[in-house]
DNA sequence: CAGATGTCAGACCAACTGATATGC
DNA sequence: CGCATATCAGTTCGTCTGACATCT
């Protein structure tokens, strides 16, 4: 039965993603995929707290403290308390790190030439739309 | 400038993977994603060598042999010397193997309708289509 | 012998658990 | 006070490194 064996969606998407994964090394982009993942979200959205970044990472919130803090200490981004509710932390990035992310970026464009090469530009292009829209879901 | 904040489809594959890991746990599907990833490849390929197997599930040659014992310990899996090379073992599903992977991917399925929800069927089977033809290539 | 395959022990890294501090 | 946010120490898990055994 074909239809038993057929891999599902989620197991070609954990796949591909391990590929990725294995070839985006810290030699290649410069930089971690754990710390890139981090550092490109903040520099969608500047000042988000600690809690957000969380959850849109799917890290948990102790480990995001763990990630901040390899961060920080290498001056890629910069905590700062938030004046209307002090307990919140929100999280920006430092020129050095908004530097860095876009270097990063341009590396990975590079990779994704590779990993995407068996597609065409339609194809990538729509690849990238139904991504998106499933993650916004 | 919007394009410079692009999310690429690299990045959006592994946040949405990230997504799929923390979801698909051992008390949701029966088994770890880790084991699943193995027994599911074993399921459509049977008897591989183990390096073969290292190279499709992107782990290297050293993790193979960890997960295998405790697959094989489990009674999931079952290796085999190859008499006609006596360097390589062939690893085959158990019929018990056979039967937790049949589960595991019956609620994986499941998992896959929470995921993609946002995406009709005609998105999820290009979706699958576009996932399996750029891990082909 | 060199090269391929598989195995294992020990180090390393990243994640989780539970406890604590601070502010609402 | 209870709840939310952030932090950290200690443990656990998975992966990697390097050494070794076996077979072609």
């Amino acid at each position: 039965m074909a239809v038993e064996h057929d891999p599902g969606t989620l197991t070609l998407l954990s796949l591909l993603s391990k590929a990725v994964y294995r070839r985006a090394t810290e030699d290649l982009i410069g930089i971690s995929q754990r710390h890139y993942l981090a550092l490109h979200y903040m520099s969608i959205e500047h000042g988000l707290p600690q809690q957000q970044l969380s959850e849109v990472l799917w890290i948990d919130a102790n480990n995001t403290v763990l990630l901040l803090n390899e961060l920080e200490e290498a001056g890629l981004v910069r905590r700062e308390r938030d004046p209307c509710d002090r307990r919140r932390h929100r999280v920006f990035l430092t020129e050095m790190g908004a530097e860095r992310v876009a270097t990063a970026r341009r590396r990975r464009e590079t990779l994704e030439d590779e990993v995407l090469a068996a597609l065409d530009p339609d194809e990538r292009a729509e690849l990238h739309r139904l991504l998106a829209k499933a993650l916004a879901g």
